[in-house]
RNA sequence: GCCUCGGUAGCUCAGUUGGUAGAGCAAGGGACUGAAAAUCCCUGUGUCGGUGGUUCGAUUCCACUCUGAGGCA
């Protein structure tokens, strides 16, 4: 069976870095999993790989739409298997490297986003209902139309009581399956992921912060703020909406960068929640000197 | 040397007319199926500076002591 790698983590866990190297040692290309990378103009806030570094290895699912365009999970299924199986082609191994836990598991496990499209016009209308009628107005139509969804979702749960709510207008009410996270079987995944003690990966964390600053990121966001304004969803990412807050004169510089410090670190929390319950992940701790040898042997 | 005000959670501080304590920030845990760097849920982590005294009971009152800041000499 074809081969997939893929090299998972938290951000600044060096997942990357150890992805390049694996990719030139297998002379494969690397598949990026990142909600954020997928978008142009958006490169020292999401860390991106540098130009030399595309170079070396070419990465693919980067720079793929503007900052108004809208992308989501579904696109990144569809068109990262298109990649895979291009590569399979060409008798590579491809090296899925990321942390955004949703797309990662839009690959390794048979999730079917194929039924009902995200709606915009609904979900403004939905915006509207509750500012007009509240929350709790909503979650009680989902649990009228659709009991079993609202029994998984939290009364609070403004994004995901309008999706539900989606699928209901578009397909009737029709049974939706439930039996989450069932492995694929058609391709041989292989899962590693990288993660440093907590102190010491809130640490770089840190520092990768005040690197950003150093390269210019509020001059990045400057640019794309100007272009875009501040609605559009890729800039509600971490590193973007505080920087616009800090242009728009609400909260001071240094206060921007705390917080870009502090929302990395619960992102990074988060991340690491994420990837704990899939237990076919090897964990591989930077660290240790013999951890790319243990990815390589790991892989054959 | 004397006087004053402090010492309580990782930090800044509140509080208990005596019944072993709580806010903000920071932090920890969890959920996640077409916005996911989004969205949402749960949790207070503490020899209340130290030692003694009064008391049924002291973080609270008293004494001494250590320590920080300021003031007067």
């Amino acid at each position: 069976m074809d081969k997939v790698i893929a090299i998972l983590g938290p951000t600044a866990s060096g997942k990357s870095d150890a992805a390049m190297q694996l990719a030139e040692y297998l002379n494969t290309e690397l598949i990026s999993a990142d909600s954020a990378q997928v978008y142009r103009g958006m490169d020292i806030g999401t860390a991106k790989p540098s130009i030399e570094e595309q170079k070396r290895v070419k990465h693919h699912m980067i720079d793929i739409v503007d900052v108004d365009e809208s992308f989501t999970v579904a696109d990144f299924q569809q068109q990262a298997f298109k990649t895979i199986d291009s590569l399979h082609n060409f008798n590579m191994s491809p090296i899925v490297a990321g942390g955004t836990g949703l797309y990662i598991n839009a690959l390794v496990y048979q999730l079917d986003f194929t039924q009902t499209q995200s709606d915009q016009d609904f979900r403004d209308k939905m915006d509207e209902e509750i500012a007009t009628k509240g929350l709790l107005y909503l979650y009680e139509k989902l649990q009228k139309k659709d009991p079993k969804a609202a029994a998984r979702i939290h009364p609070n749960d403004e994004k995901r009581i309008i999706r539900a709510l989606e699928i209901v207008e578009h397909e009737g009410g029709g049974e939706r399956s439930y039996d989450f996270l069932v492995p694929r079987a058609d391709y041989d995944f292989r899962l590693f992921g990288f993660n440093y003690p907590r102190d010491i990966l809130y640490d770089r964390i840190n520092r990768r912060v005040d690197t950003m600053i150093e390269k210019g990121l509020i001059g990045e966001v400057t640019t794309l703020y100007e272009k875009y304004g501040d609605s559009p969803m890729a800039l509600k990412a971490i590193g973007y909406k505080e920087i616009i807050d800090y242009l728009k004169s609400d909260i001071d510089k240094d206060e921007a960068i705390r917080l870009i410090k502090r929302n990395s670190r619960h992102f990074a929390k988060r991340q690491i929640t994420w990837f704990k319950r899939d237990n076919r992940i090897v964990w591989l701790n930077p660290m240790e000197k013999n951890s790319l040898k243990n990815l390589i042997s790991g892989i054959e």
